[in-house]
RNA sequence: UGGGCUGUCGCCAAGCGGUAAGGCAACGGACUUUGACUCCGUCAUCCCGUGGGUUCGAAUCCCGCCAGCCCAGCCA
């Protein structure tokens, strides 16, 4: 995080990236709301589930603009509901904050930190006649909420302030059951924004909460919270989505007539959207507790954690987050732009390996059967610093069962009968000399003559090669693994229309066993991401792999420009 | 139907009165011991949801209309 103190003049100097860097800098210029401030914003989840790729864009937004200016972002867990909270998510939350590379230092809180406050921000307000105890049941104030052109009704909202103050003192001390009344603020009933309504701003319930245990048996609303958190933690900028800005109101409500420390502003942005795949905490709680998928990181899920698992990097999901752009429009992103940023990062980052996932024997006829040679390959041959490593070859090896075709098809530049020279990559020129098939009519094994000349895979009279370079694996040195291929969760572009569950994906899991890889993965460790030559980037699955029992997820397949036929 | 918000290329997204950036996707081509990567080129000619208006000049200002999203939890 950005150590530098940003003073008012240097801000004009800072590019802005998106509409929200506009108000900011707006802000702080000289005779500004927040002039002479530092940029100070929060990361707000309500630890009730696990942090997916929209929080990443919200994190991005509120990390990357207190970053951008110079300022501090804090960390706070909105725990103001108990009956919807655990500890479990907490410490997986923070987990995955540090992941993706943010930090939050020692500015780590919880909505619950501030229950007294808030507690008597509630009695300032019953004093200044801004609220009253309601006894309205959750039923009788749905009837008398009115509707789009008709008012609301309560026929507690004139009842002495002594009166709800006292009741309120009472509902404190659990005196009353769940339910019972409430505390709500005197705003407005006619008001068209349902938010300003008189707003329910306390509510009893006797529920354990996590952290406060059973101290408290009223607990704050989001609204009224939230505006105060902020205020309590002198938060300059409250950066939120979109279904928010109906709030806001209620929201400067609060600052202006509670007594607090700061005046926060709240700006809204549109949360991010992703074609084939579900966002919201309760859907994807639905594919986890109905056994869809395999767990909150399970590699399918858009969880940080199933993103983790299935090889993404936390720099390809900052690269998203910032190349989506923050704006106000609802948007739906293509998967296939998430895929982009994880390849770009993969193929300069990610060592290259041989690994067969179809494996086919194939024999190179002309090749002694005792006889092992070994090659060196580069590992990355973006990163010459990545080194070398050895690779083993014979008479025998594997290759990919596509890599073949009993005869010549149009474009295709592989291995088939009478077929052109291929190169094994970094062994030697090869011609597909005949094959073998079982009595199903299917390839059992493929007959090669190699060019003892083109050791490394160099023709000695330097021809040009018309075939395709192959991937390879010796079968004397060869190691298992099972590979994962994964597909979208879903078949529909946008699950959310009717019931997201009917347009789930049957073949979003493919499982291969069997594959076939080269011996220097057997030393592959869990979460590490290599490239299978053309297949694709594997990452080490960080949960199934053991020693000699490797699995590897695919993350992303390579790119292709090949079209089979014409 | 009341309130709030949004509408620029298939998908994101700049643009803030001076004559439509960029990225993804797509499509050509070059290069290549990964049909990857990289590189070059094409991709909103009377156009910026739509109809008017203001102006020498508008995607940008004004008015109307249309479409989509959010709000009537003692959830966040």
């Amino acid at each position: 995080m950005s150590e530098t103190k940003i003073t008012a003049a240097d801000f004009d100097n800072i590019p802005s990236t998106n509409f929200i860097d506009e108000f900011v800098k707006e802000d702080m210029a000289p005779g500004g709301r927040t002039e002479g401030m530092q940029v100070h914003t929060r990361f707000p989840p309500e630890p009730n589930g696990y942090l997916h790729i929209g929080h990443a864009k919200a994190i991005y937004v509120d990390f990357g603009t207190a970053q951008r200016f110079g300022g501090i972002c804090n960390l706070r867990m909105d725990d103001t509901n108990p009956t919807k909270e655990d500890v479990e998510y907490v410490n997986a939350i923070q987990e995955d904050i540090h992941w993706l590379g943010y930090d939050w230092d020692d500015r780590f809180y919880y909505g619950s930190d501030f229950f007294e406050e808030m507690y008597q921000g509630a009695e300032e307000l019953i004093e200044k006649g801004l609220a009253y105890v309601c006894e309205l049941t959750q039923e009788q104030m749905r009837e008398m909420r009115g509707d789009l052109t008709t008012p609301a009704r309560s026929p507690y909202r004139d009842r002495p302030k002594e009166e709800s103050l006292d009741l309120f003192r009472r509902m404190r001390a659990g005196e009353f059951e769940d339910g019972r009344m409430t505390l709500r603020a005197k705003i407005d009933l006619a008001s068209g924004n349902f938010n300003m309504r008189d707003p329910v701003i306390y509510r009893i319930n006797h529920t354990k909460h996590h952290r406060t245990g059973d101290k408290w048996c009223v607990y704050p609303m989001y609204d009224y919270a939230h505006p105060f958190e902020d205020a309590m933690e002198h938060i300059t900028h409250s950066l939120c989505s979109l279904e928010f800005e109906d709030h806001r109101p209620f929201y400067n409500w609060v600052i202006e007539n509670v007594t607090l420390p700061s005046k926060p502003r709240q700006i809204e942005f549109a949360r991010l959207g992703i074609d084939h795949t579900v966002m919201s905490k309760r859907k994807l709680r639905a594919l986890v507790e109905g056994g869809y998928v395999d767990g909150w990181d399970d590699p399918r899920m858009p969880t940080i954690c199933g993103l983790r698992r299935r090889g993404y990097t936390p720099k390809s999901i900052r690269s998203f987050s910032e190349r989506n752009g923050v704006s106000k429009a609802a948007s739906t992103v293509e998967y296939a732009f998430l895929e982009h940023c994880l390849r770009e990062d993969l193929n300069e980052t990610a060592c290259r390996a041989m690994a067969v996932l179809h494996p086919v024997k194939l024999v190179i006829t002309n090749y002694p059967a005792d006889k092992t040679e070994v090659f060196t390959v580069e590992n990355n041959p973006n990163r010459p610093e990545d080194g070398e490593r050895e690779v083993s070859f014979s008479r025998e090896i594997w290759v990919e069962a596509e890599d073949f075709l009993p005869q010549a098809a149009p474009k295709f530049k592989r291995l088939y009968p009478g077929g052109p020279e291929c190169r094994l990559k970094g062994a030697y020129l090869i011609k597909c000399v005949g094959y073998e098939t079982d009595e199903a009519g299917n390839v059992t094994e493929i007959a090669a003559e190699y060019d003892p000349d083109s050791r490394g895979g160099d023709p000695a009279d330097g021809r040009k090669v018309k075939g395709a370079t192959l991937h390879w694996v010796d079968v004397k040195t060869a190691v298992d693994a099972q590979v994962r291929i994964y597909d979208n969760l879903f078949t529909a572009e946008n699950p959310e229309e009717g019931d997201f569950l009917e347009h789930l994906n049957p073949h979003s899991l493919e499982v291969l066993n069997g594959c076939k890889a080269e011996a220097a993965l057997a030393a592959a460790r869990p979460g590490e991401s290599w490239q299978f030559m053309r297949q694709g980037y594997f990452c080490v699955d960080s949960k199934d792999s053991k020693p000699g029992a490797l699995v590897f997820n695919r993350s992303v397949k390579l790119k292709d420009s090949f079209k089979p036929g014409k």
